[in-house]
DNA sequence: GTCTATAATTCGATAGAC
DNA sequence: GTCTATCGAATTATAGAC
């Protein structure tokens, strides 16, 4: 009988990696990039600091494994026009609302604002996944700024609900979010957009 | 003839505290709380390091004095309710494009991801100044509910505009998301909400 | 009021024993 | 793979000369 190995349980090694990036995640979330320090992330996940530095071979490196995200946005084409608008703001909270603290978004999100890497990583996830979804659907012209639009709510959503918790908004239930944000994104999706003045 | 005194030029610890203070928020915009350092900052303000301690006692009371912020907020009441949602959404957008980097909300926006007294003061600003002027209109008890959406979408387009700088957001004119955004903040004045489930 | 000097931490990263 | 020990740099904050 050969040992419990590879594929049953994880690796040790793939585990530990993962503890890492879930205690990395909750700090860089918490406390930004410059806040979290390897030392305290090590001590949550339970080992010593020095495996950070084996495992991802600086803080950046470090950082930018943590903030890689896939959104797993819905074929938006194959779904009625109307029910679009819908359909992608229900995605986001579902996905949000199971867990927020650990969601990827809502972590570069935070870090984004003081992090280079993380605002480049958001560009791409915007342009690479979000625009490309618009884009499906036809006015290849204004995806990009149709898509700019549904970000500005979608991730205002995301802020003022998992990182102020802002009265109003933090208090809401997930399904009046949907009700009351779904007609936005819906216009944000088929309206004509204004135009550019001369 | 006495000194030029109090009055015309301003103390000059008056404005040695002035200096300090816009050097502090475009760092800490930059930076974040804990990137920020205060050597940084009294390097770009060009005085000594000591002399901001002197003024505001520690790096928290700095931060504290740098993120004190007014948004003077126009009276909706006044203006005809067809007309609500474009004219706040203009008020914004005109203060932003202002000065961006200068304006304390952004300030704001930035550091409340790491920084537990943003936090609390962005709290404040939007139940005193915005949750008010929306309490304004009627309807006391889903103020703080359309307060919280208006919250999501602008906040969300500050985010988007002048901390990630989005392609398809920041590339728009001031008066384009004028036009796409004023529909939007008006259906959440002034249509009826979600109900709360049972 | 302004500066120098420095105390006291804390950080990222490295070297090397086991 | 995991740990101890430590380096060098940077940080906040203080003490005190002028």
């Amino acid at each position: 009988m050969t040992a419990p190995s590879e594929e049953m349980r994880l690796r040790k090694g793939e585990r530990t990696r993962r503890g890492i990036l879930r205690a990395a995640r909750a700090q860089f979330q918490q406390l930004g990039y410059s806040g979290a320090s390897i030392r305290s992330i090590a001590a949550a996940a339970e080992i010593d600091p020095s495996m950070v530095m084996r495992y991802f071979g600086s803080k950046e490196g470090l950082f930018a494994a943590a903030v890689d995200v896939d959104l797993r946005l819905p074929d938006l084409a194959g779904r009625p026009a109307g029910e679009r608008g819908r359909h992608l703001v229900q995605h986001f909270l579902t996905r949000w609302e199971g867990d927020p603290v650990d969601d990827v978004l809502v972590l570069l999100l935070r870090s984004a604002v003081s992090n280079e890497a993380a605002r480049t990583r958001m560009h791409a996830v915007f342009t690479e996944q979000l625009a490309v979804r618009v884009a499906e659907l036809g006015d290849p012209d204004g995806a990009l700024r149709r898509a700019g639009l549904i970000a500005t709510q979608m991730l205002g959503l995301a802020y003022c609900r998992y990182v102020l918790g802002l009265p109003g908004v933090a208090t809401a239930t997930a399904d009046q979010l949907v009700a009351d944000l779904s007609p936005t994104v819906q216009r944000y999706l088929s309206d004509p957009l204004a135009e550019c003045p001369a």
